[in-house]
RNA sequence: GCCGAUGUAGCUCAGCCGGUAGAGCAGCGCACUCGUAAUGCGCAGGUCGUCGGUUCGAGUCCGACCAUCGGCUCCA
């Protein structure tokens, strides 16, 4: 057989690929969990045929974790069987960081019940119980998974057998026995480093007409420690989570009287129009004309877009002197509107009209999630209108401007493209072109993406946009979503060269996604201690006694009329105390002014991250913070010396 | 919307088997006049998510509803 390496090696008939592993060397026999024999994962078990090419696969790979956790999915599934022997099984796939199994239970489960199955599975583990795979006739499976009195299993093979499949693999641990493509670690004392973290409903195969299944979930490591950092991480997730940080900086909140609909407080706003006001200016230098369009629109209105039809469920309606109207769910049909008031040249186009339009769409209510999932948002919206020749080139230009911003706040991001859904709207042929373009200006700009086949808007088929923040975590925001629909339905023209009439092409987009929730990954990402540009309060002054206090006024007035948000706390508190407060509110810089700087008309300068950081010139100091907030830097450097918060 | 959990002062949380509510922090007042993450003392603050039921009596038991949290489904 030939190895990874490139060596080619011979062994005899029969010899498995465990035993394989452990000749090439003792360390490969210790740590190898599964192998890819041409290509197909399989078992240590497996006997390869004469030729083949062989890798294996360790816990330091990915590939090698994602067996580890679906075996552990396995062994929760038998502790489970154990603890509840009359338990339904559903799936128990890997997923990231760790694993789940869904089970149809008479009782529910609840955070109470996970010790001491996480303990039973500990007890099989230390058994060491070995994973044996065997191949039946799906006839004979469906006989075996009936006669289990496994319902959901039987649905899957039949499933299986109805796409052809002739043959489904099984896997033995213990007493347990489940259906399973595999490959499995070679026995469950692999086991070791593992926690079940919540249990949850979920309904069978994703479907909400379906049984609603409890899944219990789980992470699982290769060692201890990878565990234990992984459950450390989480602890910060949790300590930067935007709805306590926001509660706690007074940000904002959400109120039993209007659930998802947020109010933004007066520290809040202060984010939000810096990040408007940048918008705005990016935007001007762009070559964008701001508009704003209307929050109602009568009810026509939304059945001409294909709203109606598409998007009803997820909107609120009102009824204003007799007749019907409907609060907008998006901004496209007012832009629609405006477009089509005068006659367009083709020397009017590109136009690109931007609106920060405010958007109420009827969430589920399980799915509110602070500002991060709302029934009210902002989007940082733009329609484009352009001739089919355009195409290509406006849409890169997004592609820089969504770059551009999301690298400014420290953002990597990876780019997905969805295309036509089931629900779509229009001909498929103008879909196929659609779909085409936004992937040729995506080669072109050399971005590598992932396809979402069936994931795109009804009108049009989309790239979206997925940042990283500090912790690793994904959140959609950008989006460019092509659209030939709306400018058929709406009728819209512009002459061409010809002296004739031609369609526009229209392109939707958002680069923050929406502010709202912009805002809450931002809170998050930076863990409530924003960069000075977007600090709502950007210096605190703190004279350290009543005589200082004139000082301190002065000072602030300075940093004011350099245009930096400055605040005195001259309460009749100690240093140490006011100090503490600055520090919990995560302000950028703290003055803190007495007698001696009042004298020389100095400030010593404190940073939320560095301490004191020693006796400068007041108008040095002002000088340079001025001068990172303008550059909307990541950095502090108006103590002396940079350092990244 | 569905499954499960939770809901006591602005925040974090006590409150046993039903006997009529408590702490710390925050707030307010007074004293201290202070140099880089919490000065001391005092005061005030709750129709115990809402509505209904059981009971002599409900924060505690039961039911419905509302909201929140973790998921599912859906999405910016």
């Amino acid at each position: 057989m030939s190895l990874t390496d490139g060596a080619v090696r011979s062994f005899p008939a029969g010899t498995s690929l465990g035993e394989v592993a452990q000749k090439i060397s003792p360390r490969l026999g210790r740590e190898a969990v599964a192998a890819v024999v041409d290509g197909e994962p399989v078992d240590l078990a497996f006997h390869p045929p004469d030729g083949a090419s062989v890798r294996f696969v360790t816990l330091e790979e990915a590939e090698g974790l994602e067996v580890l956790r679906h075996s552990t999915a396995h062994l929760l599934a038998e502790a489970v069987m154990h603890l509840h022997p009359g338990a339904k099984l559903g799936i128990g796939p890997a997923i990231e960081h760790g694993f789940y199994y869904d089970f149809d239970l008479p009782v529910s489960l609840t955070l109470e019940d996970l010790p001491a199955i996480e303990a039973e599975m500990r007890r099989l583990a230390g058994e060491r119980q070995p994973f044996n795979r065997e191949e039946l006739s799906t006839a004979e499976a469906v006989e075996l998974f009936r006669q289990a009195g496994q319902p959901y299993k039987v649905e899957l093979i039949e499933d299986l057998a109805k796409q052809g499949a002739g043959r489904v693999s099984l896997y033995r641990q213990g007493d347990f026995v489940d259906l399973c493509r595999g490959p499995h670690v070679p026995d469950t004392g692999w086991i070791r480093a593992f926690k079940l973290t919540s249990v949850a409903g979920a309904y069978w195969r994703g479907d909400s007409r379906r049984p609603m299944l409890q899944r219990i979930y789980g992470v699982a490591f290769a060692k201890q420690s990878e565990l234990e950092t992984h459950l450390k991480m989480l602890e910060e997730a949790a300590k930067r989570d935007h709805r306590k940080l926001g509660r706690e900086l007074d940000l904002f909140s959400v109120q039993d009287e209007g659930p998802g609909f947020p109010f933004f407080h007066p520290k809040g706003m202060i984010v939000r129009n810096v990040l408007e006001d940048f918008w705005r200016e990016l935007h001007r230098k762009r070559g964008y004309q701001e508009i704003k369009t209307p929050i109602i629109l009568n009810e026509g209105l939304w059945h001409r877009s294909g709203h109606w039809d598409h998007y009803r469920e997820n909107m609120y309606f009102t009824v204003i002197d007799g007749q019907n109207y409907a609060v907008k769910p998006m901004n496209c049909p007012g832009a629609m509107l405006l477009y089509r008031r005068r006659i367009h040249s083709y020397r009017d186009l590109p136009l690109r009209l931007a609106e920060l339009g405010l958007v109420h769409r009827h969430e589920l209510s399980g799915v509110l999630h602070g500002l991060l999932r709302v029934r009210c948002f902002t989007q940082d919206d733009a329609h484009l209108f352009m001739t089919p020749g355009q195409i290509q080139r406006e849409i890169e230009g997004v592609i820089d401007l969504t770059d551009y911003v999301y690298r400014l706040f420290g953002f990597e991001y990876h780019v997905e493209l969805s295309t036509r859904p089931e629900n779509a709207m229009g001909d498929p042929k103008l879909w196929e072109q659609a779909e085409a373009a936004l992937a040729q200006a995506l080669q072109a700009k050399g971005l590598l993406y992932k396809i979402n086949p069936g994931d795109g808007a009804f009108y049009g088929p989309k790239i979206d946009f997925h940042l990283r923040d500090c912790l690793g975590r994904t959140w959609q925001c950008g989006t460019i979503q092509l659209d030939f629909q709306m400018p058929e339905r709406f009728d819209l023209t512009y002459v061409g060269e010809d002296g004739q009439k031609h369609r526009p092409v229209m392109v939707h987009r958002v680069v923050f996604g929406s502010i709202e929730r912009f805002i809450g990954i931002l809170t998050e990402h930076f863990a409530g201690a924003f960069p000075l540009w977007l600090a709502p309060v950007q210096v605190k002054v703190l004279p350290v006694t009543p005589a200082a206090a004139d000082y301190g006024e002065q000072v602030a007035t300075a940093l004011e009329e350099a245009g930096l948000r400055a605040e005195v706390d001259g309460r009749n508190e100690k240093i140490g105390y006011r100090i503490r407060e600055a520090q919990l509110e995560k302000v950028p810089y703290m003055l803190v002014v007495g007698e001696k700087e009042a004298a020389s008309g100095t400030v010593a300068v404190r940073t939320r991250n560095g301490g004191d950081q020693g006796v400068r010139p007041l108008e040095e100091f002002t000088r340079q913070a001025a001068e990172e907030a303008r550059s909307r830097s990541l950095e502090s450097t108006a103590c002396g010396r940079a350092g990244r918060d």
